[in-house]
RNA sequence: GGGGCCGUAGUUCAGCCCGGUUAGAACGCUGGCCUGUCAAGCCAGAGGUCGCGGGUUCAAGUCCCGUCGGCCCCGCCA
């Protein structure tokens, strides 16, 4: 049944017909997409990866190939010559780019055979990403994640093309490299020629390409693999791509420029889009306030409003108590939505808040001068007035109130803004709204371990004015870092780093590291710091959230080839796996599990 | 580590609350008919470890316990 392709070579992709092809005679390979057989005239819409053809199997044209093409099934592959000609007028597809014309067959050699599929190779499908992933051969072979794939590659190219005209030079660092404390779990590879020590696979090249700074090659990138054993997440994998630059003798504003220059080019080269530049700064403080979250999503408004001054000495202990052991208040009003939000659907957003970590959920309607709510009674005459006044409180409107530490304040609003967002198609769609986040603090007061945690890295230097603060108000610190966001997804984080050995050594102390510690874990960096290290910053750009943002999906795992589910396993390849215990014993490592 | 939703035909789901005939539907699949379809159409048909294990019961897809797996979130992710 199987036929060879023999002399036969492909002329065109299916995809890339058109009326200018008119007459010619073509040869074409691909996928049978679908067929539909009217016994006399057998239809097939044959696919490659550029896209669809119509191709007509007429008994009258060629009896040989019109009783093979009766065999045809889904996903069979298929090779053939034909002749393309312009459709009768009333059977013009104007669905598909190739619906103007079709190949009438002459000649068909069915080069392989397909089983049933578990799933249609189409766009809109409602299948379980878990088989989705067992059967990735066939998922990317939907249009859609072709699509995205390609976008990935246009993105790439795009980056290196930018980054190359700007002087950049691409240089790989190890994948086996060396376990870093402060961050994320590391992945680590057993080393058999050092039995008992190990590898661990690059969080991120940060050290090394400091090092690279240091070594005088002034600016660097790579797109590169990077490996955090953490939990995973819809943008979050066990391994992602990183867009990792770094530029010596150059301030914040040097690296942001080169930054948008290059998202401006991406979007360019992708989208056709002409994005304006320099994208709006925002400082963290001002983020948390009016956010409650330093990756805002700025396409809509339903800010956050801080009421806490308001119930400092409030009646109502459950706003005042928060605000007496230093937490606070904010609000949000949904403007104008009383009508549209039912008490089921109130019901559900409290559940919703109880989940992120609230203890409840306070709402007020307002409905006319009336105030519906569990709380107005509870609530001053004087309140109600400053409520109304810094809340800007109509008829119509609807207040959510959360009361609590900060951090819980904060988290659970910034998540029921979104929530509120999506659900009142508030949020414009189809726009990029990148935004910077500056003025990041340094520090962080870590309760579990007792002692001050870098925000972003220990090599993120501090501003220089605030330096002095490093030993009186070590949280006043503010760092010379900045992330980048996109439509409220945080899509990359850099800074100017810390290139003079005293003020690293002032920092590692800072945060409770000792000199031997600090020697011990970045020994080779302290080392070349000593060496005439220039000043230098650069950023990360996370290349699958960008990517997701850019294709429209709504998790990475849809611009990853091959990604993982939630628990780190992937089900194409079926890794992790068991190994040998031949391997295990050449390693010197036993492993402490019992069988299932 | 924790919270939520889910697991029934190849696929997507209904049935589960309130236990009781032969577990249904759509799409897909198989066979037949059909010369302008493109979600082709018409006729006929096949297809089930109700995730897995245990328990309750005369009887479990349905109730209970445990477990495995998927998705979303919190923690975690410098």
């Amino acid at each position: 049944m199987f036929e060879l392709l023999g002399d036969w070579k492909r002329t065109d992709y299916c995809g890339s017909l058109g009326i200018k092809d008119l007459g010619r005679e073509v040869i074409l390979m691909g996928w049978v997409h679908s067929k539909r057989d009217h016994g006399g005239l057998i239809f097939v819409d044959l696919r490659d990866r550029e896209g669809v053809v119509q191709i007509v199997f007429n008994p009258q044209v060629s009896k040989e190939s019109h009783t093979k093409a009766d065999l045809l099934k889904d996903e069979w592959v298929i090779a053939v010559k034909g002749t393309v000609v312009r459709r009768p007028d009333e059977t013009i597809n104007p669905n598909i780019k190739t619906g103007e014309i079709e190949v009438i067959a002459r000649e068909l050699r069915i080069l392989n055979r397909s089983k049933v599929l578990p799933f249609p190779v189409e766009d809109e499908i409602k299948v379980d990403e878990l088989i989705r992933m067992k059967y990735r051969f066939l998922d990317l072979r939907r249009p859609v994640m072709r699509k995205n794939l390609m976008l990935r590659h246009e993105v790439m190219r795009a980056t290196r093309s930018y980054l190359d005209s700007k002087g950049f030079i691409e240089i790989e660092t190890p994948y086996l490299t060396r376990s870093t404390p402060e961050g994320a779990r590391d992945f680590l590879v057993p080393s058999r020629l050092n039995p008992g020590e190990f590898y661990a696979l690059p969080q991120s090249p940060q050290l090394l390409k400091q090092t690279l700074m240091i070594s005088g090659f002034d600016r660097y990138y790579q797109i590169v693999r990077c490996f955090r054993d953490e939990d995973l997440r819809a943008d979050r994998q066990p391994e992602f791509t990183q867009i990792d630059l770094e530029m010596s003798f150059v301030t914040e504003d040097d690296v942001i420029e080169v930054v948008e220059g290059m998202i401006k080019a991406i979007l360019k080269a992708t989208k056709g889009v002409d994005i304006d530049i320099p994208f709006p700064r925002m400082s963290y403080d001002e983020a948390m306030l009016r956010y409650g979250t330093d990756k805002p999503d700025i396409r809509f408004g339903l800010e956050l409003h801080d009421i806490t001054e308001v119930f400092r000495n409030s009646e109502f202990k459950v706003f005042s108590d928060p605000v007496k052991k230093g937490g606070i208040v904010k609000a949000i009003n949904l403007k104008g939505k009383a009508q549209h939000l039912s008490r089921k659907e109130l019901d559900e957003l409290t559940e919703f808040a109880k989940s992120l970590g609230a203890k409840g959920l306070a709402w007020i309607r307002v409905s006319g001068d009336e105030w519906q709510s569990p709380i107005t009674k509870f609530l001053s005459e004087h309140e109600k007035k400053e409520l109304k006044r810094l809340l800007t409180i109509e008829d119509g409107d609807v207040i959510f109130f959360g009361a609590d530490t900060s951090y819980t304040v904060n988290l659970v609003l910034s998540n029921l803004r979104l929530r509120l967002g999506n659900r009142f198609n508030m949020i414009e769609q189809n726009r990029f709204a990148f935004l910077w986040i500056v003025d990041f603090p340094l520090l962080e007061f870590d309760k579990t371990e007792n002692r001050y945690v870098t925000m972003h890295h220990p090599f993120t230097s501090p501003k220089e004015e605030d330096i002095e603060l490093l030993d009186t108000e070590p949280e006043k610190v503010r760092a010379r870092a900045y992330d980048i966001v996109l439509n409220g997804v945080e899509i990359g984080g850099g800074s100017i780093r810390i290139h003079r050995s005293d003020i690293q050594r002032k920092l590692f102390e800072r945060i409770g590291l000792g000199e031997e510690d600090a020697k011990k874990k970045f020994g080779f960096l302290l080392e070349a710091l000593e060496f005439g290290a220039p000043p230098h910053g650069g950023i990360a750009l996370g290349l699958d959230r960008l990517t997701m943002l850019l294709a429209g999906a709504s998790s990475i795992r849809d611009v990853i080839a091959f990604p993982k589910t939630q628990k780190g396993f992937c089900p194409l390849t079926e890794a992790p796996s068991p190994v040998d215990p031949k391997q295990l014993l050449e390693l010197r490592i036993r492993v402490d599990v019992k069988e299932r």
